[in-house]
DNA sequence: CTATATTAGTACAATATCGAACTAAAAGGA
DNA sequence: TCCTTTTAGTTCGATATTGTACTAATATAG
């Protein structure tokens, strides 16, 4: 492989890591005090997805190791926004739910990250993130395969 | 703003997270012990764009906090991979300057990672991520400035 | 010129992240 | 069944990240 072209890869990264970096920052402006992004996402999970999930698929989702995902949990758990139950389907393992403190906090993020969705939206046009989207999918969806094998 | 609508700019986001979380253990798996990513960016940036500049200008570069900046660049100047000079201009401000230990290890790295890519490659045609990197960089050119006025 | 404001960088403290080692439960093999 | 291996989660220690507050130097206003 030419230098160039390896010089592509890391560019895609490094934009990715950039945006990222950023997109954290904006969340977190919009997020009560001692809460960071790692919360909300978890909170935005259990309801895209669904709740009653164990940690360990959860800290699978986000591609964390199982211990940053214990602690995040605890610090929703402490704030109540969230409920740790034992699974009754295996006593090694836990289940998480939202609570309806959790819910009502992930509205009013989502409410206030609405102003600044809409600038966005008045320079770079829906159209353009939802060609984006499935182009991104499939690359998140193949480096997460990847990563089962090789890391 | 709907709903969907506010759905699409976070999976956006979401998508990207995770595209850079696994990104960024694959790159570490690939350094030295006790390295990570935002060292290795910072050589490959000294690299690409110019040493010599002052850890302010790099803390900007990566929109990081720049006390993290700090701790990053005293991380490369205690392994003999970067050299922290006074800058000429202002007594305040110092310049990084990679050293030759610096760039062997970027070198290396780089070359660490080039199977990978090509395992890349294999499935996500770089034609692909060629066409991606200026919607990325739309994107990351936008929120850096929206950052500048509002966060 | 002098006083004030701004800027570069560091120090400190609080919290986050994560590898390694551990415990307890479950799964699998003989 | 009994023994071994695997799995879920936690604990601990080391390092990273970042907000706040600080110092020193520079820029700016009058």
């Amino acid at each position: 492989m030419d230098e160039k072209t390896a010089g592509t890869f890391f560019s895609l990264f490094n934009e990715i890591g950039i945006i990222n970096q950023i997109g954290t920052t904006f969340l977190e402006a919009r997020l009560p005090d001692g809460l960071i992004a790692p919360h909300f996402s978890v909170l935005n999970h259990l309801i895209r997805v669904q709740d009653g999930q164990t940690p360990i698929r959860l800290a699978q989702a986000f591609q964390v190791p199982k211990n940053s995902m214990t602690h995040t949990l605890a610090g929703l758990e402490r704030r109540g926004l969230v409920q740790m139950r034992p699974n009754p389907d295996d006593a090694r393992s836990k289940q998480v739910w939202i609570t309806p403190a959790g819910r009502d906090l992930r509205v009013r993020t989502i409410a206030n990250m609405i102003p600044l969705f809409e600038e966005f939206e008045q320079t770079i046009a829906l159209d353009r993130v939802t060609e984006l989207l499935p182009r991104l999918r499939e690359i998140r969806e193949f480096v997460d395969e990847l990563r089962d094998h090789r890391t």
